[in-house]
DNA sequence: CTTCTGAGTTCCTTCAAGAGACTTCAAGAC
DNA sequence: GTCTTGAAGTCTCTTGAAGGAACTCAGAAG
């Protein structure tokens, strides 16, 4: 729960933040992408308040990041990712990648991606759009854009 | 408000959350990361509450993401990426990507990032670490993986 | 016509975030 | 030696979000 309201900051990091930043939103995500598209699955598989589920899906379908579509001709309703929400899943699997190198220990991942391009067990790196070299914290010099405060 | 723990979750996202999930966290260590290293220039940058901003700092230098280190021979320490913390610096990365893509609207993004390797202003692409070839929601089987709880 | 089920809604308690004043410690100024 | 300054927190109070559990509502099944 961020009470502070980042969307105005001139920094695309805090905007994000403030559409998938509360607690639990990032893991709900989550559910949705595997495939636990409706109300009682999420709750269930997640334990989180029915309360703080209901207010989070509703933010993140107003954000455009989840769609609401009804099924069964009944008063039922399922969760689907948009585009903007399917590119999220980036973050995710960053996410992964970092809590599996960092946090997983003796265990090992939780969960094994397998790319479809070359049939193996892989994890995500970052390259530059640009010149697909690798492209992290280290390579970069960061700069003022059009959309600067300053 | 109480806040579940997720570190217990069999899943690499939550333990994340777990470090950097709370409000502030990603935004403190953007400001660590462009040279605000200091309480007083990061607590004056964010507008964070001093009594949350000592929180996030103590939490991030136990979880092995800052270091706190003296400087001047006075009692005033100054914040530094550890490693770990460095490569979280690509979890912020994407989120820039994708804040800079759906949330930037027509001022352009607010800030940029010179790949050193090409010298081209750029954006960080999610890449499979073995085939190279691009890796995104769409491309991957999910797996169970060793450290899954089932 | 009663029961069941999915999808919420309501209510209450607890504890985190926000705001801002206060403290501490060492260095340099007078 | 005392005074001031500045960095880095600490303290206190208020507000409101998260947790938890019970309750509602609509349509389907029996």
């Amino acid at each position: 729960m961020q009470r502070t309201n980042f969307s105005e900051m001139a920094c695309s990091i805090a905007r994000t933040l403030d559409v998938v930043g509360e607690p639990w939103s990032p893991l709900i995500l989550r559910d949705v992408y595997v495939g636990f598209s409706r109300f009682e699955q999420i709750q269930a598989d997640l334990g989180i308040s029915r309360k703080v589920l209901t207010e989070r899906l509703n933010h993140l379908v107003e954000q455009g990041v989840l769609d609401r579509r009804p099924y069964d001709h009944r008063p039922r309703y399922e969760y689907v990712l948009t585009e903007k929400g399917t590119e999220l899943v980036d973050l995710l699997m960053v996410m992964v990648g970092w809590g599996d190198r960092w946090l997983a220990g003796e265990a090992g991942p939780p969960v094994l991606y397998r790319h479809h391009a070359c049939g193996e067990i892989s994890s995500v790196d970052l390259r530059c759009a640009h010149c697909g070299e690798p492209m992290h914290a280290a390579d970069v010099d960061v700069l003022a854009g059009p959309g600067s405060a300053a």
